[in-house]
RNA sequence: GGUCCGAUAGCUCAACUGGAUAGAGCAUCAGAUUUCUAAUCUGAGGGUUCGGGGUUCGAUUCCCUGUCGGAUCACCA
């Protein structure tokens, strides 16, 4: 039982005490700064039951409760809300409860299972800006639910057959003049991406030529030679033309390799790999049972459609009249083959952004029409757009902010501002490399993952690495301290592995404050979880750091002469350490310990 | 035009299922401390929470309405 959940009985006892019955939903929430006290009972609602004042039911209850409990000390009242003091021994008891619990941060396992999936990307262009936001967000979510005791399964949907990869083929087979990774050395990725955006570039100068003969601009597009090209890759792909499929293999090859270099980078992994070639055909085949039942309907032209206008929505194809296949199709495919090959799964988790709103809604209500229960266990983990001070990203206009350039950028960043403050002279390139990568990587997650998922959000490069302030660098600056801390005490030889319960009989304001802060994790997990949000844990941690700080501002603590409180305050630091680097481990973000 | 989402200090963001005088950081100004890592701490100024109604003990939060911004409504992915 946490500290909360104690109180929680305590005050249910008073309550059921003083009026033969108690409500089960309590609002107990923390005490407003200007106020004294750690818990704060809101009696307004309470009023309806003790048929007094809000102010007299306060007042009764936290009598009763000094009375009759051992943790509370006293109490005050404003207006209807009680606010309790708690006795240090309970402070005390739990925060050794804290000290001697190995996996404190991290829930009990538990039997479920969840999937998340996340990246996604297309295999023509490399990664950008926005699927950094992406990653991070799917793999902290992962991170979240993992720390609450679900086992989790990591997957991604690549989306590696279409018209998109045709084109860079396209390109490449007519202007690349046998280039590859390793003739040029570029990234694979990078090199598709090349191709696609010279796919481009060819296909736009070839549509102007074709203007000039008098075209309309549909046909001048149709009769490119490029696009032509591409068009008939894709035909060919889908007849299993073995020298198209080799070229397509040999490709994406490229793109895969340039990928897992990005990944590593990030941080991120992945439990399973679902390929769209793979799971188009069973979305193929779902679609046409749903057509033999009934649930979708086929035009004279053959194209299959679901009708959704029942359901306050459109009619949506699923199937083109040429019988081949489309997004939805393949996404059918991909939930049922997820659900086959997991079925313990309670639930999945789709990191895509709100751009796709109305394209999961729709793919969630089919599954559901088609008759799969778990479908209603879909979510839909939207995000809004990364917006630049520079303005918006527009792949068009070239604005796009590539996802290595940028890593690369904050680490030199980091490296940059690090050398300037002269912390690491002396340093081994061991040392510095890591700590520029940790600094570097976790300024750019901190600053993504801190604001509410679902908002569209302004990425301040600068302001992201800041020392100062509610960015990354400020946290595993502060950890780096703490560590320091500890280091040296274990040199002065300080016991940190005991009880403290007696021993210390007072705690100081700073300390009991952060210590309620360090109480509240597990509640703020819990909460990241249902709210399928990082930003909480980054709040968290962030108000975690800086209450710290005021700590260590206000209490020099090798100046303390009573052993015991020498002790308590360096274990007290190591804890506060330990559940930063907890936290910070849940967004994905690494502490060093010097820095 | 239909649907969904957003709008909070000069800027970037918070505010737990409706709770106290709406909070942080940056920027501005004024101070402390020169250490256990100052990459710190304290204080000040800065608000009609987009406008207008409603619900109640109480609204940034819920409902209605208007304004503005974004997304989406493809035989694209």
């Amino acid at each position: 039982m946490n500290l909360e959940q104690i109180l929680r009985a305590a005050v249910e006892q008073s309550f059921t005490a003083l009026y033969g019955q108690c409500p089960d939903n309590l609002q107990i929430q923390p005490t407003n700064q200007e106020f004294e006290g750690s818990h704060t009972l809101v009696c307004f609602p309470l009023t309806k039951i003790s048929r007094k004042g809000p102010e007299e039911t306060a007042r009764l209850i936290g009598d009763h409760l000094v009375l009759n409990s051992v943790i509370v000390n006293r109490f005050n009242v404003v207006k209807g809300f009680l606010n309790l003091v708690l006795n240090d021994s309970v402070w005390l008891s739990v925060f050794t409860s804290i000290l001697k619990n190995k996996s404190f941060g991290r829930l009990p396992r538990n039997d479920n299972e969840i999937m998340v999936e996340y990246s996604s990307p297309n295999t023509n262009k490399p990664l950008h800006l926005g699927h950094l936001r992406n990653n991070f967000l799917g793999y902290s979510v992962s991170q979240i639910y993992d720390a609450i005791g679900y086992k989790v399964h990591k997957v991604q949907i690549i989306n590696d057959r279409g018209i998109h990869i045709c084109k860079s083929m396209a390109a490449w087979e007519l202007y690349g003049h046998g280039e590859t990774p390793e003739s040029s050395g570029i990234k694979g990725d990078h090199l598709v991406g090349k191709y696609y955006v010279l796919f481009n570039t060819h296909f736009t100068r070839e549509v102007a030529a074709l203007l000039q003969t008098g075209l309309t601009e549909k046909e001048a597009e149709k009769q490119s030679p490029i696009m032509q090209r591409a068009v008939t890759l894709l035909i060919q792909w889908e007849q299993a033309d073995a020298t198209v499929l080799k070229l397509w293999k040999t490709m994406n090859g490229w793109v895969y390799h340039g990928f897992n270099a990005t990944y590593k980078r990030m941080g991120v992994d992945f439990e399973k790999l679902y390929y769209e070639s793979e799971t188009y055909l069973l979305g193929k085949e779902e679609v046409l049972r749903g057509v033999e039942n009934g649930t979708f309907f086929k035009k004279d032209d053959g194209s299959v459609w679901v009708d959704l206008t029942t359901d306050g929505l459109d009619q949506k194809v699923l199937l083109r009249s040429d019988g081949t296949s489309v997004y939805m199709t393949q996404d059918i495919g991909t939930a049922i083959l997820r659900f086959r090959d997991f079925p313990k799964i309670t639930g999945q988790i789709y990191t895509v952004g709100n751009e796709q709103e109305y394209h999961f809604k729709v793919l969630f209500l089919i599954l559901k029409k088609l008759g799969f229960e778990w479908a209603s266990r879909c979510y839909h983990l939207s995000y809004g757009m990364v917006d630049l001070p520079t303005g918006r990203m527009k792949s068009r206009e070239g604005t796009v902010v590539d996802a290595d350039d940028l890593m690369q950028e904050m680490v030199e960043e980091a490296e940059k501002q690090t050398r300037e403050l002269g912390k690491i002279e002396g340093w081994a390139d061991a040392e510095t490399i890591p700590l520029f990568e940790m600094i570097g990587l976790g300024a750019l997650k901190f600053f993504l993952l801190k604001v509410d998922p679902k908002k569209k959000m302004l990425f301040d490069p600068n302001e992201s690495i800041q020392l100062q302030g509610f960015t990354g660098p400020f946290i595993q600056y502060t950890h780096a301290r703490i560590r320091a801390i500890v280091r040296k005490a274990a040199q002065m030889g300080v016991q940190t592995n005991r009880d403290f319960t007696g021993i210390v009989t007072a705690l100081e304001p700073a300390e009991r404050e952060c210590l309620q802060v360090i109480c509240q994790y597990e509640s703020k997990l819990l909460e990241a979880a249902r709210e399928y949000s990082p930003a909480v844990i980054a709040n968290y941690v962030y108000e975690l750091a800086k209450s710290y700080n005021k700590f260590y501002q206000n209490i020099p603590i090798f100046n303390e002469s009573d052993p015991a409180k020498l002790s308590f305050r360096v274990a007290f630091s190591t804890i506060v350490a330990d559940t930063i680097r907890n936290a910070m481990s849940i967004l994905g973000i690494a502490v060093p310990d010097k820095m």
